[in-house]
DNA sequence: CGGATAAATACTCACTTCGAGTATATATCT
DNA sequence: AGATATATACTCGAAGTGAGTATTTATCCG
């Protein structure tokens, strides 16, 4: 029992996610020569109170930005999980200590950037997540092919068993907007994204290799795939789009933030009666006026219902068929 | 930007359930002199590749123990609320340092003690939870006036506005049967639990105070209202009951299960439905021979769901009235 | 001005799910 | 044999959901 508990360091990163018009983004910090990363810092326990303070004081520091909603995601601490391309120097990681790093979701509506950061839509770190025209030609064209030899290529049958219902489940019949980690995990297994070989240790991919996607630093991409399983999951049962709004909008308008983060079109009439009948917005007898057609309503938010009590969400009604 | 990273140790605590005829269970381990604790140790970033893999290992030394089902819950990492009645000796955590929890969640059907620990009913920690009989007399006894006091001594109107709604929320019209942690977290707040006196670094609670339930150490309930929570709400929409159950079952057994867990008593008919239809069991053509009516059929579940697309759980589908 | 076009909004309809209950079957106990 | 307890089957109405048609109100373009 004297395990003399070694140098661990906590990393606290945060997924800051805004929709400017059809486009999901998340706040990265741009480091010269490396990739992309989310804002990050070490908890210091001396002057950190809780763990979301932490958070709250670095990302201010570093993004100037004010967090609204904010949300615990998960924490890991996978060895080899936390390497970078090139040392990356991590503002109070010693080199060698082990990092856990406890990843967060938070969602704003503020739209600007402070110095070295940058807004990125979210599809290019996960462009086969993105179903809103059509089903993504890459699945079929690179990641089945290159899925169906990693189930090949299985030490033997169990495995492949396992393998094989893994890919169904992730890419096959029948799209979980949901499972977005489960199918980044997937791939990275599958060696299919870079951040697998730069764990592994290798400089570079190897020729040739797929890498599906744009990488990030770290376990970032993994964190940000939590993210957005996460928030895909929420929208249905808890009003948090709004949290992504601008204070009035149109129906449209809203349909149009929640299909991009769900990666899906939804039945348009549908979506409105849902969220009429939900009472989650209120008319306020202003509209707007369109390039087009007729003008729309404007409406808001009824804060209200966060005080009736089970507080739904957006269910998504997805259209199987063609506009109509 | 030179925060040096001071001491932090990372804790692995697990709630262990199981359910033994109508009691969810706990296990818990038994301090001499002190309270009730949840198996836990400290992450060892030396020896453990995952986090996860850190919690098996020291569940498997203090319990003797093999985690099935595992599940990460939260990482807490509160200034304060990681202190204990009397010192209590953690291996590996020094006196200063300061801890940040993780906790997990864990199903078993194995009932086993080992040496030190012991299986207690979660309905201890928690007794204003169990409504399957009735609402607990407790809530309009003793849990409303304490918090309405807590409303009235707050310190401004803005305040009072604030704990009104959350009290509201909590315990008000409409019982959800989720918001285990809220309600904990309220009650903490509202010093109604022994862990807010002593975190406070008062010895014992005040003359006459009001102490609800049976306390644990460190964050330990904390964490168990997190695990209840979390189980109570996947439940309904990932089949993980079964992992408590035995290999083969009743339909009425099954049903206790979640009812237990769940908190709430259910309409039967609708219970047999939906489960059936659902094709989460299937019959094995044997019977089982009970003391009194008619003999019930014994069911195991279709492992074969889980390889079937979106995996439902039970919906529960309270029942308003009495039994009919 | 007037039809094409685009979008907003309203309404319909069949189908499923869900809560709640009645009805019937098969045991044991006395 | 009747009381009692439990299992299991079936019914019915209310609400919710998916998919569409219909109508209204704008602009654009000739």
């Amino acid at each position: 029992m004297s395990t003399k508990a070694s140098a661990v360091s906590i990393g606290l990163s945060a997924a800051i996610v805004a929709v400017e018009g059809e486009m999901p983004s998340v706040l990265v910090v741009s480091h010269e020569g490396t990739h992309d990363a989310l804002p990050f810092g070490p908890f210091d326990p001396v002057h950190h109170r809780t763990l979301e303070q932490g958070l709250r004081k670095w990302v201010g520091e570093q993004t100037r930005f004010d967090l609204g909603y904010t949300e615990q995601l998960y924490t890991f601490g996978d060895l080899g999980r936390h390497r970078s391309a090139r040392t990356m120097k991590q503002p109070g990681h010693d080199a060698g200590t082990r990092v856990v790093s406890v990843g967060y979701l938070a969602l704003t509506r503020r739209i600007g950037e402070a110095p070295g950061t940058q807004w990125r839509g979210w599809y290019h770190y996960f462009p086969w997540e993105d179903w809103r025209d059509n089903r993504p030609a890459m699945i079929d064209e690179v990641i089945l092919p290159a899925l169906q030899k990693f189930v090949r290529d299985a030490p033997n049958g169990d495995v492949a068993e396992r393998r094989r219902e893994r890919v169904n489940i992730c890419f096959g019949e029948g799209w979980d907007e949901e499972r977005v980690l489960e199918r980044y995990e997937l791939l990275y297994e599958a060696g299919l994204v870079e951040e697998y070989h730069r764990d592994g240790g290798q400089r570079q991919a190897p020729r040739g290799a797929v890498r599906l996607g744009t990488p990030m630093v770290f376990d970032h991409r993994r964190i940000l795939a939590t993210a957005i399983a996460r928030l895909r999951g929420k929208l249905k049962y808890r009003p948090v789009v709004f949290e992504l709004m601008a204070p009035t909008f149109t129906l449209l308008e809203l349909q149009r933030a929640v299909e991009a983060l769900a990666g899906l079109r939804l039945h348009k009439q549908n979506f409105r009666r849902l969220v009429n009948e939900q009472g989650l917005v209120e008319g306020t007898g202003k509209f707007c006026t369109p390039a087009r057609g007729r003008p729309a309503e404007l409406f808001r938010f009824r804060r209200e219902v966060l005080r009736e009590r089970p507080a739904p969400g957006v269910r998504l009604s997805a259209r199987r068929t063609r506009p109509g």
